[in-house]
RNA sequence: GGCGAGGUAGCUCAGUUGGUUAGAGCGUCGGAUUCAUAACCCGGAGGUCACGGGUUCAACUCCCGUCCUCGCUACCA
């Protein structure tokens, strides 16, 4: 967009209500977005910030299954935990809705009925698997069933895990429901799919216009147009009971794909919040509409989601979407299921008053261009010999002195020296240095800046040394003061949008009012004669006490996750165990199948042949430490060709909860083709 | 394996369209200072810009190749 927007519409990711929120989440997205949009209201222009949680879908209803409880309580926990922490955090949504209610669902499927009427979308009736016992089509790969290939006895309804092969629920043989375990039943389901491919072009052109997107960003958009097979055809129904439902006749059971929904949750918050004003914030051409997510959702941002709002027609498209790559935490990416992860609920109870220490740390250290690694030692030190030593002491050091010399009162100054009218210019063109690193989302130069200004003060005092000067000239001293107070009133403006509560704090020690972003562009902010209390310290010092407790805290989480079992399968009778033969084998020679990761091509003898089998085991095992390793077989396994290389025969392995393999060996002395029963 | 993004001081990162001694913050060492939460301020040390070729008067910056990290994807238990 080259001339000046009239409006913004700034989005954030939709957390998935299944699970709290954590620093990850924080720092690729929400911190970014709501200083981007503090910034924005601060310029006064007219800024919308939507965000909301993400409610459907099958993994929601499946985690309500398994905690024997409904997807509605599943969401409503969530969505209050992640609400309450936003709040608390200063995340400043002008909305925060949810996609589960009345408005999303209206607007969702009058989306999509839109999409019917004027036939973009292509019905098409397939006969699916039903699970008579619990009523309803079961997704695909929740039914299990024996491989038509390779005669896995467990591979899912769209590939079979075991030899790779794509599939379709109804290839499998025996097929078996994962809800119930009941035999699931053909039923006819029609579904509507998006064309996609008539619309590659016009896409990649939207991309092209936007080189300027971050590297990351455009780089993957290409990636994915460029892909040898185009664009498919996307279905955008499902049967589930958990969801929008399809707004047509004859669609009884079947909801709008979370994904199809998810998206259109930005327009309908601004709906519920707006009512019909929301055509400004997502149709005129005047608006910008800018979605910060992170690098996971690039793909879906920047190609499917345009693809829905140009074949729905009326829509303006994303002008930039500035995702963040993922932050690790101590050196290990951060997991939910693993429990490695800082949650932001936690940490408002560990550090309350703290707020601004997170955000602050989390916008220094945001994985902008590449990853990047939170740790609680780097968190300690940038609150301590940052936050603490540098802008919080230079606020103290100002405050407590004119206290001190003046009783709070700010002094006259007289006529100013042109070493201070240097000082007071940095104040002067600040606010456009700063706003030129925010426009381009470049925050963590953005908050270097801000940093810069407390700096200043720090050497002005150290420079100047009003506590030596007050015994010899109390004139100068006094036009010291009154500078150094202009610098922190510029700091408690400019602070505002990384650090709303300490600025407020401060904003009130100074008794300042929130000024516009322009008109912070100035020299002189508190007259001669203002009051100026003290504020206390702004930052409080992090001993390694606390530090290291929550490291400790993140071991402990790690090692009580409790392992999750899977439940076991059905019951078999003695010939379906016994149709199995499983031998003792020893691993003679092994290497790497070329041109796959996970591979390895290993010469296993029997004792009384040698077999040439494929084992996915190349990430867990170095190929020249096997020889010699005594393993189990499954001797009796249809030969395939794995990456066309011949496997006849199958390892056992076993596997813990954190995904680590390792042989179920027979004793050393075990001869080779030993019957394993 | 394919595609994408990265690989710059001990750590976290900047380096704009190729142009003289490659920058910042933190850490470290030394100095100065005491108004301030032993904080601030000044100074020093520290980099064959992943590696190898090439283009150029000149390359961290462009081209080719190799290695490593992350993501998507393929291959698996």
């Amino acid at each position: 967009m080259s001339t000046k927007p009239s409006r913004y519409t700034v989005t954030a990711a939709l957390p998935y209500a299944n699970g709290p929120v954590h620093i990850g989440h924080l720092a690729g997205c929400f911190i970014p977005s709501d200083i981007y949009a503090r910034y924005l209201r601060k310029k006064g222009e007219d800024v919308l910030f939507v965000c909301g949680t993400d409610e459907h879908g099958a993994a929601i209803n499946m985690k309500a299954q398994a905690e024997g409880t409904s997807p509605r309580e599943i969401v409503d926990r969530y969505h209050g935990i992640i609400k309450d922490s936003f709040d608390k955090i200063g995340v400043s949504f002008d909305i925060f809705s949810r996609t589960s209610n009345k408005t999303h669902h209206e607007t969702a499927q009058a989306f999509f009925k839109e999409l019917y009427d004027k036939g973009s979308l292509e019905e098409k009736v397939t006969e699916q698997y039903f699970d008579p016992e619990a009523q309803q089509f079961i997704a695909d790969r929740y039914i299990i069933g024996e491989c038509p290939n390779c005669h896995y006895e467990e591979a899912y309804g769209d590939q079979c895990e075991n030899c790779g092969r794509s599939l379709s629920p109804t290839d499998l043989i025996n097929p078996k429901s994962k809800l119930s375990g009941s035999t699931p039943v053909l039923k006819e389901t029609k579904h509507w799919f998006l064309p996609l491919d008539h619309l590659s072009g016009k896409i990649k052109s939207y991309i092209e216009s936007h080189k300027d997107w971050k590297p990351n960003v455009y780089g993957q958009c290409m990636s994915w147009l460029d892909a040898g097979d185009g664009l498919q055809a996307r279905s955008m129904t499902r049967d589930l009971d958990w969801g929008v439902p399809v707004p047509l006749p004859d669609a009884e059971g079947k909801v709008l794909y979370v994904w199809f929904d998810a998206p259109i949750g930005y327009i309908s918050a601004t709906k519920e919040l707006l009512g019909d004003k929301w055509e400004d914030y997502w149709c005129k051409e005047d608006t910008k509409l800018v979605h910060f997510i992170g690098k996971d959702n690039i793909v879906f941002h920047c190609i499917i989601f345009p693809a829905m709002l140009m074949e729905h027609g009326g829509f303006h498209l994303a002008d930039d979407v500035p995702a963040n790559e993922f932050l690790n935490l101590e050196g290990k990416k951060i997991s939910t299921s693993r429990n490695w992860a800082v949650w932001l609920h936690e940490y408002l109870e560990d550090f309350q008053g703290q707020e601004d220490v997170l955000r602050y740390v989390l916008t220094a250290t945001a994985p902008e261009s590449k990853d990047n690694d939170f740790t609680w030692k780097d968190f300690q030190t940038r609150n301590n010999s940052e936050l603490v030593a540098i802008l919080g002491n230079f606020i103290n050091r100002v405050l407590v002195l004119v206290q001190k010399y003046y009783e709070g009162k700010l002094p006259e100054y007289g006529v100013l020296p042109s070493s201070d009218l240097e000082i007071l210019g940095a104040l002067k063109t600040a606010p456009a240095d700063i706003a030129q690193s925010l426009e381009k989302y470049r925050f963590r130069e953005a908050l270097g800046k801000l940093m810069a200004l407390a700096r200043l003060g720090n050497k002005y005092l150290a420079d100047e040394e009003p506590w030596k000067k007050v015994k010899t000239d109390p004139e100068r001293t006094a036009q010291i003061l009154f500078v150094a107070s202009q610098i922190s009133a510029q700091l408690a403006q400019l602070m505002e949008p990384f650090m709303p509560f300490t600025a407020e704090k401060l904003r009130n020690a100074l008794g300042l009012k929130s000024l516009p972003w322009a008109e912070c562009a100035k020299e002189i902010f508190l007259a001669s004669g203002s009051e100026i209390q003290t504020a206390g310290h702004l930052f409080q010092k992090i001993e390694d006490v606390v530090i290291e407790a929550q490291i400790q805290k993140l071991e402990d989480s790690k090692t009580d996750t409790s392992p999750k079992y899977e439940a076991l399968k059905e019951e078999i009778q003695f010939e379906d165990f016994s149709k199995l033969d499983l031998r003792v084998g020893e691993i003679i020679k092994a290497e790497k199948v070329k041109k796959a990761d996970k591979l390895l091509h290993l010469e296993v003898d029997l004792g009384f042949e040698k077999r040439s089998i494929v084992s996915g085991i190349a990430e867990h095992f170095k190929p020249e430490e096997l020889a010699g390793t005594k393993v189990t077989v499954v001797a009796n396994l249809a030969p395939r060709k794995l990456r066309g290389v011949l496997s006849a025969g199958m390892i056992l392995m076993a596997e813990d909860s954190n995904g680590k393999l390792s042989f179920t060996s027979p004793p050393a002395d075990m001869p080779n083709g030993s019957i394993v029963r």
